[in-house]
RNA sequence: AGAGUGGGCCGGGCGGUCGCGGCGCCGCUGGCGUCGAGGAAAGUCCGGACUCCAUAGGGCGAGGUGCCGGGCAGCGCCCGGUCGGGGCGACCCGAAGGACAGCGCAUAGAGACGACACCGCCUCCUGCGGGGGGUGAGGAUGGAAGGGUGCGGUAAGAGCGCACCGGUCGGCUGGCAACAGCCGGCGUCUCAGCAAACCCCACCUGGAGCAAGGCCACAUAGGGGGACGAUGCGGCGGCCCGCCGCGUCCCCGGGUAGGCCGCUCGAGUCCCCGGGCAACCGGGGGCCCAGAUAGAUGACCGCCACCUCCUCGGAGGCACAGAAUCCGGCUUACAGGCCCACUCUCUCG
RNA sequence: GCGGCCGUGGCCAAACGGAUUAAGGCUCCUGACUACGGAUCAGGCGAUUGGGGGUUCGAAUCCCUCCGGCCGCG
């Protein structure tokens, strides 16, 4: 299992097995073509990602680069304003074969679903960039 | 021109926007500068460095290595050579000590190493069914049959005798040596293969491993040193002798993934000179070249290379693969490309 | 970072230097029995012994190397 650092202003890292183990129990499904979302609401200020990423997936070239690349979707698309939450993305080995618009794609629809692109009480925000 | 052998190297380049880790600096909720995966980072098959523990010594055992010389910190690695095998050749391959220390080698076969005769051959006897003796040349068995080839010899044969080729012993010459060449002796004794089967011989090997090990903060309460010792238990590399600890008394002050150190400057790398056939070594000068701690390199765009496709302008692709204490090797994976040396065949001049 | 075990027909597996068609059971196929099926009986198909290389006269077995799977310790 791997987790990433992310960009430090509005996105930490989940690393703690306990915390892992307790948002896979616990949070909302949000099911995909790369992989499964899991999202609690968050127990620190900013919301924590955590990238799991088994051998299933690939080597540890194709498992690090999956790994990047959610990471940098939810680093560039989870809004800055949004309720802070505790996500862990589980990647399956469909993720190793998709080029980054497909994973672009398909995880920002999980994240749309997961209300995590938009600001909190306020105007629909359109996630496209 | 075609086919091939050996060695070395590269592993797309430049620029821009956003983002990440280390270090340094600044006016420090941030900004600027700089550096940021590989030849295999891999498998973990060997060897070390380093750290802690154990070190009275000895015996048995276990594992590894195995032609010679050199290189190296060391190695099971590398270089050079010897011998054997393969290739027309350049070259390639070889775990390459010992089979009179022992033991074993199915089936077949007389016999697989001090034993022996199934067929045959020769000879003698005969009551013509066969029997006695000689022989190991021929056949048969087998993967392999107690040196090989030829001539002589003989009743038939046989190292029975001779010559040559092995083999072995001794000497000489060359070589540091493995070994090679030459000379002589030996067939009364001694002549096959398998030791990546056990085994013998020689040499090597203390145990763990950076989660080693150390420092700091915090809680339940555990450790260290000295003295005394029967049994039992545990530890010391597996076992034994042996040694140490657990037990009692006295004295003194502290162990665990939270953080920090170890943590990256090193048997380092590049250039030049010198020594050496070479591996490699010596000297001088330049350079600093990842250090994360659930684990930093990603996404997108433009231009140029390279490859493929076709509607000639575009589309698609661009290997194997990701550092975790650090080095030296080995092995394995790898699109495509470059360079050097050499060999064979054909053609032309 | 250390250390160990395993891989044999579709499945479970035996043989650990010795010939042979690499046992045996389940499954499957064919036949018998039955009105049909099951059970039973008889016969049969099915193997690069995980891949490659080596040692040997001979390798599933010994050695080297790669691949895959499982387990243990810190």
């Amino acid at each position: 299992m791997t987790s990433a650092p992310t960009g430090q202003t509005h996105l930490g890292r989940l690393c703690r097995g306990s915390e892992i183990r307790n948002v896979l129990r616990g949070g909302r499904h949000f099911g995909g073509p790369a992989g499964v979302l899991k999202v609690k609401p968050g127990a620190t200020p900013v919301s924590r990602l955590c990238v799991v990423a088994s051998r299933r997936v690939g080597g540890a070239v194709v498992r690090n680069k999956v790994r990047r690349r959610i990471r940098e979707i939810a680093r560039r698309e989870i809004h800055p304003e949004a309720e802070p939450a505790d996500m862990v993305f589980r990647a399956n080995h469909r993720a190793a074969t998709m080029d980054f618009e497909s994973i672009y794609e398909a995880f920002t629809r999980q994240l749309r679903k997961a209300k995590l692109l938009d600001r909190p009480r306020k105007q629909q925000w359109t996630g496209e960039g």
